[in-house]
DNA sequence: TGTACATCAGTGAACGCGCGTTCACTGATGTAC
DNA sequence: TGTACATCAGTGAACGCGCGTTCACTGATGTAC
């Protein structure tokens, strides 16, 4: 997986420096917004100079970047460690949840307002196909949807079956991408509406709601 | 409605310019994002200096608490008024979706990445209310959710019943309160992602999933 | 209708701040012979 | 093992910028008699 080439001291160094950035400027995140994140403030919290962090990224956007594609890259990898060991579309589930609840600002560094301006890095599509095939498996592994059986075929379905590039090579039928779309939105928008604070104040358990939401999906 | 008493033209002047520093704030958002938000940038854009904005807003934060506050209204409003032509739950539903993609940055600013710090101002939760019991009406209105037979219990609807305080007065039976969470989140599910442009690169119809998530509320 | 006064919108200068970023530099760490 | 050199991490000063906000002020608009 990695190199051959052994790292001499000053990589392992580097590496290290680079990763300790990275965990001040998720820190910040978490406490004052991604919009606040500032390469001074980490490097004074570093007990270094701010021009010294030009050393280790070209600059405020590249680390912001590199910050969005790891997150992006801690959410497929959950997925993949998730099926990896048998979970089923509930245990997706709970996995996604688990990982966002865990650090709401990663989850918003992803799935949260767009800066009008600026398009995420190329990389990350492929990370987030990488996710979408995972949860494709689990509902092509549900009795109803491997075979394209045509009980409850849509027109969203229909639709589907026209439009299916981004399943890239999937062997799915329309029943399953419909069935994962749904439980990416699902999940989405009662993990969205919670993180953001606006089940506060209403006392019913979110997590109740979520895995209702779950079951009302893979029940149909 | 309105005061009886007759608007001074200084009155009627202030309002005019509020309203004016307010358009633009809003254009500004929808450029940049809301962090980017300037008050010296709107006083330029409008032709005069920064400090005269301080006779229309206590501050920056006076102002985005009031956009927010108008976004709220106008979603509140954009539901009771579809409510009062009619509409069913999925008239309420595509009415919602229209507010959403009219303006993505002022959806973003109710239910977009919440700043840390931040809490919204206690008007809002008394408008979001108001939005609910739009949506529980619509709820108890369907031929299923106005009894309160027990087919659909699940033990959500049992959690529901003890925990139903949101639902301040209304006599809305757990079905029916289950299913305006269920409407609630999965149209933000899908808008959300939507309008962060999670499904760019797919190709297929963000709206076609809508109505399915919504067929697969009303029809179970 | 005209004058005296109060109200208030808007200005311009100024304050202090923190930001991202550049540059020439010092000094320590590693490399080659 | 020791010396000469190259690499490179980190510093400190500086640049220009735009920000929110305050303050004393001017000048126009409205009000009271």
């Amino acid at each position: 997986m990695t190199q051959a080439r052994t790292e001499t001291p000053r990589e392992r160094y580097r590496a290290q420096v680079r990763a300790e950035i990275k965990e001040h400027a998720r820190e910040q995140i978490a406490t004052a917004g991604a919009s606040a994140l500032s390469l001074n403030a980490i490097a004074k919290r570093m007990g270094m100079s701010g021009p010294a962090l030009y050393r280790y990224f070209a600059g405020r956007d590249e680390l912001i970047t590199e910050l969005v594609t790891d997150a992006y890259r801690s959410l497929a990898d959950t997925f993949r460690a998730a099926a990896a060991s048998g979970a089923d579309l509930a245990g997706l589930a709970h996995a996604m949840r688990a990982w966002a609840l865990a650090d709401p600002q990663r989850y918003f560094l992803v799935f949260g307002t767009p800066v009008p301006g600026y398009h995420a890095p190329a990389d990350v599509t492929g990370i987030a196909s990488e996710t979408m095939a995972v949860i494709l498996d689990a509902c092509a592994a549900l009795p109803h949807d491997g075979d394209g059986d045509g009980k409850g075929a849509t027109a969203f379905d229909a639709h589907l079956e026209g439009h299916r590039q981004w399943a890239d090579g999937h062997p799915a039928p329309p029943a399953a991408l419909h069935r994962a779309l749904s439980f990416w939105t699902r999940l989405h928008g009662v993990l969205s509406l919670e993180l953001a604070g606006h089940f506060t104040g209403m006392s019913f358990d979110p997590g109740l709601l979520f895995d209702a939401e779950l079951d009302d999906l893979t029940a149909r």
